[in-house]
DNA sequence: TTGACACCACTCCAACTGTAGTACTACGTT
DNA sequence: AACGTAGTACTACAGTTGGAGTGGTGTCAA
């Protein structure tokens, strides 16, 4: 089993990237080499079967989403009002949308999540903690609408970006920014009555 | 090419089993053959190709999800307030989230058809066309809120529905018909205000 | 009798996995 | 400075699997 962090990384990312373009059926330890461009049977040597690999590639899916850095500084400015939920859903979708390798390599990782209890475990809490990190600091930073209001948001953002991503033309495309305005406004109270 | 309508139904329903349990790496031709009961080779004997047996089993889906008619009548007894709308969604929820197999095979379609345009076509028109139909339902049964609010219900059910299917201890079991409830109150106005 | 289909068996094929063997590099030792 | 060692990259291969598709035969109904 080779240890080199870097390249385990690099074929991680490979494996996300086929993930996306190919699906859970097109990831083979071969298909990850030619994607990281390295000789066949590096992935053999990193991994020691499937379940590794995907389970690992779930970790790393969380590992580069996380930070977002800039987001969150951008949050931290202005006013906290409905306005500016809007502004960073809005971000939000359009983020995402733009790199959507990610986020579909989740959902197939979240389909195998159905067959292998490993992978549900991590994406699980990967998944939960971040939620609740939203919570906290959507409540910490004042932004209008309580812990409910983030979880719902959480889901009709996500399947709006689903389906974005899946079937486009479900949801015209001029319409997202409309509807997640409206989302906002909805699920979070007027300024004036909280 | 093989006709017979009852058998090919039946080998898509296969087809869809094994997708639900599976997922798109364990679709074979042979896998249908097993889940179906039938010879080897037969599934090869209806289906040209993987493709016509993707989109085939799009449609299939479509065709079995459609009807749902005794929730329909349901939905046009008794008064049509909020109340109402709450109980018709969380019977939503507990209905697709009661026979799985469905909504995840619908999902790894989903998934699929990011790489096939004939499937994507297909998906695209039979996910549009029934939120079109639910939208015309609510507004013409006279349900509380306006057709922003059905497009909004959907995204956030939706992805409900996912969550409890894939990850279900994401969001406790618990916490389903409390967050259901919240959604139509906060997406549908309240009845004093139409 | 003819045509369509179910069933069965068989062959061909493609691909993946995992490993063994070799070469390289870096580092530490003497 | 020379040498030895450990870890890793690379290459090739051997074994295995499993699926696709087809041709032939029996059966039933028109």
């Amino acid at each position: 089993m080779r240890q080199n962090p870097a390249r385990r990384a690099a074929l991680l990312d490979a494996a996300i990237e086929v993930l996306a373009r190919e699906g859970s059926r097109g990831l083979t330890f071969r298909a990850v080499d030619e994607a990281a461009g390295v000789p066949r049977g590096t992935a053999s040597n990193y991994f020691a079967n499937r379940d590794e690999l995907l389970t690992q590639a779930g970790a790393r899916v969380h590992e580069r989403f996380r930070p977002a850095p800039a987001t969150v500084a951008m949050a931290l400015e202005g006013p906290r009002d409905r306005a500016r939920l809007t502004a960073l859903m809005r971000d939000l979708v359009e983020r995402i949308s733009a790199f959507p390798s990610g986020q579909l390599a989740l959902l197939e990782l979240r389909l195998e999540a159905t067959r292998r209890p490993r992978l549900r475990e991590i994406l699980t809490r990967q998944i939960r903690d971040d939620l609740e990190a939203n919570v906290d600091f959507h409540l910490k930073t004042g932004l209008p609408g309580d812990a409910t209001t983030v979880v719902l948001l959480y889901l009709a953002i996500n399947w709006l970006i689903l389906d974005r991503l899946t079937l486009p033309e479900v949801i015209p495309e001029d319409r997202v920014p409309e509807l997640v305005e409206a989302l906002v406004e909805r699920l979070a109270p007027a300024e004036g009555a909280r």
